[in-house]
Formats: structure tokens, sequence, C-alpha cells
DNA sequence: CGACTCTCCTGGGTGC
DNA sequence: TGCACCCAGGAGAGTC
């Protein structure tokens, strides 16, 4: 499951292996995986024809490639199982393949591979730098416009929990279910407590925490806790960093002993230390 | 505008 | 060994 700082990793491989090279052709293998992309595969194929990736983008989880000629680029997301791969261009098609784009040079291929096809790929227009789909979402932390003051006041406006606050990619993007857990077990926080009870200290607490497990994990190359995850050069990305919550149920919380619990919560898992972290009445 | 629910999808794991 | 489930989850669509 590729978060920001998987993402990061992929990012950085293909402003390595793809940027500067012209691309000579496009295929889709699977219409879902550019389902997003409305004018349809012939389209997204045309439009690839001939350009070339001047850069590598990422904003949260959303990564993009502006292209050379008119301002657009080819904006991914990895969803839950997706790969973005450089592989020999001899290189039998992978199961999953999905979208396959070879380069004039002979290179290496670029292939987004995908078993649970939540990722997709699209060709879109880009407005001021940012592809128009992703126009609506928040920064993510780590960029310079990411702004801690207005972030604090808009979640002092809503009327939620926190973990959902944190997931709502229009107030932070970037944030997902595992780095969610992490950071507020780091930050002491419980998921349900209300937003509009916070501190702006706490916030700022609970921001550094949010800092603080994602750069752990991109200092190790990225954490993803599924073999499906796999970034650019086909590497596993998985890590032995050792989470403290996160898939650690009835394990012993590294501060205090009590066993971990694990709750539903919108769906999905929510893993905290019930003595850490006190429900809220 | 904001809160919230539903839905998309596949295959590994589990229990009988 | 086979089969029917269950589960993982990001984010857009839709409702109120």
């Amino acid at each position: 499951m590729p978060e920001l700082p998987e993402v990061e990793v992929v990012r950085r491989g293909l402003a390595q292996w793809v940027v500067g090279r012209e691309i000579s052709a496009a295929e889709v293998l699977h219409p879902r995986a550019i389902r997003r992309h409305l004018p349809g595969a012939d389209a997204f194929t045309e439009g690839l024809k001939g350009r070339v990736p001047l850069s590598a983008e990422r904003r949260g989880k959303y990564l993009w490639l502006p292209l050379s000629g008119a301002e657009e680029a080819i904006l991914a997301h990895l969803g839950m199982s997706g790969q973005l791969l450089v592989v020999r261009r001899e290189t039998p098609p992978e199961k999953h393949l999905r979208v396959w784009i070879r380069f004039e040079d002979g290179g290496p291929d670029l292939r987004f591979v995908d078993q649970r096809t939540f990722g997709h790929v699209m060709l879109t227009p880009l407005t001021g730098g940012v592809p128009e789909p992703i126009a609506h979402i928040a920064p993510d932390p780590f960029e310079e416009a990411f702004d801690d003051a207005e972030f604090a006041r808009r979640l002092r406006a809503r009327r939620t929990e926190i973990k959902r606050a944190l997931l709502d990619q229009s107030l932070i993007s970037g944030v997902g279910n595992i780095y969610a857990d992490e950071a507020l077990w780091m930050a002491r926080l419980h998921w349900a407590r209300p937003t509009e009870t916070l501190t702006r200290p706490k916030i700022a607490e609970l921001l550094a925490a949010v800092r603080e497990v994602m750069s752990a994990a991109l200092d190790q190359g990225g954490t993803s806790f599924d073999s499906l995850y796999v970034n650019v050069n086909g590497e596993s990305g998985y890590f032995e960093r050792s989470l403290e919550v996160y898939g650690r149920r009835d394990l012993p919380c590294s501060r205090c002993g009590t066993p971990i619990r694990r709750e539903a919560f919108m769906n999905r898992s929510s893993y905290f230390c019930p003595r850490c972290q006190r429900r809220p009445r």
C-alpha cells in the first residue's frame, strides 16, 4: 500500500530513469487503468506519442510527469497495489500489466502494473503547474505551500473525528491509514478525538508527528506491508522499519506495554494503544 | 460548504 | 482439495 514516502521513492526513480526520454508508443491493456481519462484509450496513447517527460512531480500520493509540447502531464495514482516499473523492453509482460509505455531510445520501458486496479493513469492539462484533477487537494506537509496555521484553523473549524480529518485530502494530502495511525500514536491522540477540542499546540505536535513518521519511512526508502508494492526499479519497497501500532494488534505498546487494540473505523482498521491514546468522553 | 456513506477491484488467507 | 467467504483501502460520487 504505497503512501507518501513510497510514492516519493517512485518519483525519484522516474526522475532518474524516465525524464528526458521521448515516448515512442503507449498501449493500454486494461481500460479500467485509464478510467479517469475520459477521451479514452486511443486519445491517451496518441497523446503520449512523441512527447518527452520533462520532470517528475508529486503531491501527496499523486505523481505526474509534465510533458514537452502543450501544458499537459501524465498523472498517476498507485492506489493500493499499483507499481510503476522500469524494465528492459524484452521483459515478458507482467501478469497485471495495465499500461505499457515504450521509448524512442530503445531503453527500458515504463510499465504500470496493478493487481487490484484501484490505481489509474491519465493524460491531463496542467494549470499553474498542477494537474487539473488534483487542483482540489491540499498540499502535503512536506511542500513549501503547506501552511501549518491554516491547517490548524481549518481543522478546528471541522466537526468530525481527528482521523477522518487526517485522511481528508482536501485538508492535508498524502496521509493514509498506516501513517495516520502511527502519527496519532506518537501524538497520543485517540482516532475519535473531536477536531474542535484540539488546541493549537496539540495540532502542532500532531503535524510534527505526521512529518516524523513519514520522513522516518522515507529515510529507509519507504515502508510497505504488501509484497505487491515494488518501486520504480522493481525492487521491493519493504523495509524493516518497525511500526508502533499499525498491524500490531494484541502486541505490547512500546511506551507502556498495554496490548494494542484494533477497531473498525470508516470500513478499515484503526490500531491504537488504549492507555496512551485515551478515548474521548 | 461540510459530513458522511457507498462503491470500485482482486487475490491471499481462512474456515469448513 | 475445493469452495465460499472475508479483508485490504484511496478517493470520487452521491446524499443530506
